[in-house]
DNA sequence: TATGAATGAGACTTCATTCAT
DNA sequence: GATGAATGAAGTCTCATTCAT
């Protein structure tokens, strides 16, 4: 019955700057609420109303509410991706395990702390549709595929099944660490001491997995 | 947590068998059902009707939606308590580090895997309600408590502080690599290979952190 | 994701006498409204408040707003063929053309006059939705079909292509002449004028189509 | 009819060549949309898109949807006026019956093959505005006052009334036989069958609008 | 006590219309 | 004059919760 002319030109990613400015306001304000309230639970118009526009506005750039959220995963997947490739220069392989992997972290937990959004949106995303990978998942493995090329350009004698699984367990829990455990504060009552406590935590981090790959880089 | 003070009298625990028989099937068909659709997808009307009850049934069980997955919430909790209560008995304190640490990791993993719904619920429960502390660090602080009390009776220069940090890590890094590392697979499409692969987790988290407490506890 | 249980049970045809009431108000109510202001501008909400029952309440019966539509559309045929299945009596053969006719024509006048919705909703039919067929050519086509074995009965010489033909153009120009010449008057305005006027009309279509089939059916 | 006082001169029907052209596309766009889709589904971007404007440029020309539909009702009014004050010239009146309802029904046949917008839109005119009078009613009345004032010339002894009446009944079943009997087809799906039986349908209407009046003109 | 029909607030989404550029 | 982005009222439909039976 209707047909769909040009539809697809219809939700395109805005080039204008003024409407590139207004698309990214309507992210920062779901980025907000999604975290405030939970995906479910965030209207369109709440939205609009924090983005300083109105529903029609929202829905020129994008489809629906799920597509909002997509929008939001996918803009932090590509900012991450930029962190963790500015890790991985032509000297790093000479790096210290140690060094490597206090990089790697410190790096990943400067993006959360200036993200404070990153946590909650990440793991929404494994509940709010089951339709496109869990970014969780996504952003894990695209780390742990890094970090297994890595892992076996240090040691070559290791096999590509086991670099695999080692990567995955350290980015599972390295991941789980940052993310989990700092959760646990309501971002509203975060404070001096739990700064503090998350401090400790990261270099307990870095002690575990160091201690745990060190038995597969000897060094 | 958060209880409002006793409403009425009208929801309590329901003593008589039959009640309580019905009261365990809607808090299993809810479990289902959350993992199945997700907390805010599901309707209470599928609920009751999963449980062979009526609407109307529920309610006069639960004040309201999210008191049921409250009720849920604990449920696991108190089983989970009792499975940790298992593993301290006079001569845990006895056993070297790497058989204490993997009896509780296999008792954690056979709990998740008798109780498929229980990594779902856990993961949500920090997204259904602000409200009440999430369930996943009531849980793990309930174990970190646990733990670093046993800690301290290894090792009784250790101080306390620094006992519930080295605890606090643990847990969260097991739970993480246990809940998170394995929500990975689609529950309907978990096969073969897949427990595989869980094996091999489960077998290099217990070395992460053997590796990383052997620090702390030379022995 | 979501399954569909027993879903098909969810909008029945109410057998209980209360349900049924409020089904039958609720059809009365869209007639009403459909007729007012049309299908599209007529909103759910209207119908419920005039059924004096609520959306959830349409809802219940309906899975949308096109099936009350189609439901209406539905109570209108099974009447009508009611009606014309009485027109059709073992002696209906032995009857004169003229005779015939006029009763049919009353018959059907007799329903358009107290159903005053029929005529709107019958032409509205075949705007509101293509997908099924509308309901002036589902009438009309089982009209025709009963009239076309009635000329062969008359008339056994006559063919069936034939037949059929003389029928259709019959049932077309009489209904056309029925409803659409009538609907000229706006509702509310149908004074004792206009009703004499309709009785003028509806002779000169018996007269129209007596002369017309006259030429097929010498007698 | 039911012209608001003239609000504007906004509005005001084009005199330059480059606005009459762009009106009459916008006419067309809404012409086909309207049979496609219906006019409440029809959007005024749909409508301005297909005429190669924009909304803006078509508010220029109407000051809303519905004002659109009116012009289009206006248009097709006109041009039909025309088709049948072709049919009336001086030597009409000589003409036999036959050979002049003939004439008359080819050439309204004609107009609505060539048209294909025109039954449906047609039709929808009684469901979108109940404002202003139908199109068809206003339409089959003005043919049913030149027709009257024909048959009063052919056959002075005849009454107004009685003229009128005629003229009412007659068009009537010649416009529902060529509109409602030929919109059965979807549009879409008309073939040569289809047409065959068209032709049949006009044949059996001449002749059943000829047995019909030679009871009055006996000539 | 149990049932499930009824209620109605509120969510998502569309689209006629305006107006800054 | 022309454009099309922005607005926001309004429509359809869902579902937590109540309450008569």
């Amino acid at each position: 019955m209707t047909q769909e002319p040009q539809q697809q030109l219809r939700w395109r990613l805005p080039k204008q700057a003024r409407s590139r400015k207004r698309f990214n306001r309507i992210l920062d304000a779901a980025a907000e609420l999604f975290v405030e309230i939970g995906y479910e639970s965030v209207t369109t118009d709440e939205i609009a109303a924090r983005a300083d526009t109105s529903v029609g506005g929202l829905y020129r750039f994008f489809p629906d509410k799920l597509a909002v959220f997509h929008a939001l995963v996918d803009r932090y997947l590509k900012q991450l991706g930029e962190v963790f490739a500015n890790l991985h220069t032509d000297e790093t392989t000479e790096l210290p395990l140690e060094v490597y992997i206090s990089n790697a972290i410190d790096a990943f937990d400067e993006f959360v702390t200036a993200n404070p959004a990153f946590r909650t949106v990440f793991v929404q995303s494994r509940l709010v549709s089951t339709e496109f990978m869990a970014m969780d998942t996504a952003f894990n493995q695209e780390i742990a595929r890094q970090l297994s090329a890595f892992f076996i350009t240090r040691q070559p004698t290791l096999e590509k099944s086991q670099a695999d699984l080692l990567a995955a367990v350290t980015v599972e829990a390295a991941s789980a660490l940052e993310i989990l455990s700092l959760t646990r504060d309501n971002p509203k009552e975060v404070g001096q001491s739990d700064r503090n406590f998350q401090q400790q935590v990261l270099i307990e981090t870095k002690k575990m997995l160091v201690a745990y790959l060190k038995q597969y880089f000897p060094s």
